[in-house]
DNA sequence: CGGAATCCCTTAGGATACTG
DNA sequence: CAGTATCCTAAGGGATTCCG
């Protein structure tokens, strides 16, 4: 990350990988498809339905794609506490780019067993 | 990656968390895109249009992407060695999938300064 | 309930040197 | 030229504890 941000957005490749990194971390997309479809959901529904994932990554996931501009953050001040965690705008719009991507990983051919894909030519 | 392989395809966030794998780790677009558009390139021209990347980063993500099917290797037995890479047709597939990406990423709003996105309620 | 703070381990990835 | 091999550091991420 030694590369400073140029007001020339730079090449195709750079602005990609700066999408990407709106998704990066193993968590996000299994956040992302439980708010899709304007879901709300409370932090503790999210920490149940993503049984494997520890608060502390829960909460710096969420709070990553809140400053991104993914989530929008709720927080009702009463006794006990309660936050709400919904997708904004921009957020739902990710769902469509998503699709453009399972749709391009699910027309991998099967690989040819022990060939890889290298050639070899004399 | 303790996660076996299902013929069950799994949810949705699954499949595109297994999409996204194949474009993780910090050079895998920057080789891409020197790629696209049925671009073959030799081992020494990728070291040189890409001069932060290591040997070791630069034949570890050509390998991975090699054994996912994304790209193609030729060997060409002579002295001195001579390898190239070029995308295969899964590969070039990939493009309008990352344009998708790309054109979600350029429609993000501007962040109000100050307030994230946390909305208070009493 | 919804976090923040701390500790610790594992992994990604860089630098360098060597080889067919 | 196109890799391998080794070492080492930095970052990612889990478990636990504490707080308003």
């Amino acid at each position: 990350m030694s590369k400073s941000i140029h007001p020339v957005p730079g090449s195709a490749a750079d602005r990609v990988e700066q999408a990407l990194q709106f998704l990066e971390g193993r968590w996000k997309l299994l956040i992302l498809f439980r708010l899709f479809g304007g879901q709300v959901q409370r932090f503790s529904e999210l920490e149940r339905s993503i049984p494997a994932i520890s608060q502390k990554m829960l909460i710096q996931q969420l709070r990553q794609m809140e400053a991104d501009g993914i989530v929008r953050r709720i927080v009702h001040h009463q006794v006990p506490p309660k936050v709400e965690y919904s997708l904004t705008a921009w957020g739902q719009a990710l769902c469509p780019a998503l699709d453009a991507l399972l749709g391009w990983a699910e027309t991998r051919p099967a690989e040819k067993s022990g060939s890889a894909e290298t050639v070899e030519v004399s």
